[in-house]
DNA sequence: CGAACGACCTGCAGGC
DNA sequence: TGCCTGCAGGTCGTTC
């Protein structure tokens, strides 16, 4: 599920939680990607003061200590509470509910619930930001300044992977999973398995501009709802709707009406057009339409 | 250092 | 209907 559209739209929609103070933890399943620290309970007490996200992970940071948290492949944060709009306390906890916060603020009560059927998530202690082991070497922010055409091309020049698993990897950029590489590349006409030294200034410079606009309209939408993905308030998002290449092996290009075609690249399925990304970046045709 | 790949875990779709 | 296989939005760790 979430890449960093659904990550920020979750973040977002946890905020009524800002300011509350947790009346009780409850941990009913710790063997997440890494085991659930055995003291979270020490949370008990302590009131949420800021959401942040960097990358997929949400920071959550309470009075006395930080959390940190990643939603893996299948998991969802969502908030219960006894007023219109939100699903009610008293619905049972439903399977792979793994983590349950009780918060409390000015008498009304509200419960974060943590569900993650494959429980490739984690939540985990979080002191210091800049040396926390997951977050030191991630690479910049796809929506920040630091994610410049130079940058990447410099970056690319000096990989010989394909161009579609280097855009994934978070050394290079945070929050590009498997959907959006895929749609970006499609948008850019860059083959996705062309080697990535290979990339031009020229693409390289659409490359970004497109890896941008592609996240913020998914952010805008609410993010990809494929099967179960969810915002605290239990909401699908919308951006699905507008894929273009995603999911769509064996439809005709929007562009071409080519058949769209699939194979796998470092071991994740992709789909691209072979007439609007040809293999030779020669036979290319730039276009930035969406 | 980079590249390739297995591993983690459950649910679901498709084939038989 | 049921069993088996393969695949899924992430990313860490190992090996070469």
């Amino acid at each position: 599920m979430p890449e960093l559209p659904e990550v920020e739209t979750t973040r977002r929609s946890l905020a009524p939680l800002i300011g509350a103070q947790v009346q009780q933890v409850q941990v009913h399943n710790p063997a997440l990607r890494w085991p659930v620290p055995a003291d979270l309970h020490r949370l008990t007490g302590q009131t949420l003061l800021t959401l942040q996200r960097r990358s997929k992970y949400l920071l959550a940071r309470f009075s006395q200590d930080g959390t940190l948290w990643h939603l893996g492949m299948s998991g969802s944060l969502t908030i219960h509470a006894d007023r219109p709009g939100y699903f009610p306390v008293a619905q049972p906890r439903r399977k792979h509910d793994h983590l349950i916060l009780d918060l409390a603020q000015q008498g009304q009560h509200w419960q974060l619930r943590y569900h993650d059927p494959r429980r490739f998530g984690c939540c985990l202690w979080l002191d210091d930001e800049d040396s926390h082991p997951l977050l030191t070497r991630l690479g910049p922010e796809p929506l920040s300044v630091d994610f410049t055409p130079d940058y990447l091309l410099q970056t690319l020049e000096r990989r010989t992977a394909p161009v579609k698993s280097v855009l994934m990897d978070n050394a290079v950029v945070v929050g590009v999973g498997n959907i959006y590489a895929t749609e970006a590349l499609f948008q850019t006409g860059i083959h996705p398995a062309r080697p990535a030294h290979g990339v031009t200034a020229a693409e390289a410079d659409l490359l970004v501009k497109n890896v941008r606009q592609i996240l913020q309209t998914a952010i805008d939408l609410g993010g990809t709802t494929l099967r179960d993905y969810v915002n605290g308030f239990g909401e699908n998002g919308y951006f699905q709707q507008t894929l273009q290449a995603y999911g769509r092996a064996g439809e005709p290009c929007i562009r071409c009406q080519q058949t769209l075609q699939t194979s796998r690249i470092g071991q994740r399925a992709s789909v691209y057009c072979p007439v609007c990304q040809p293999a030779c970046p020669s036979l290319q045709r730039y276009s930035n339409s969406r």
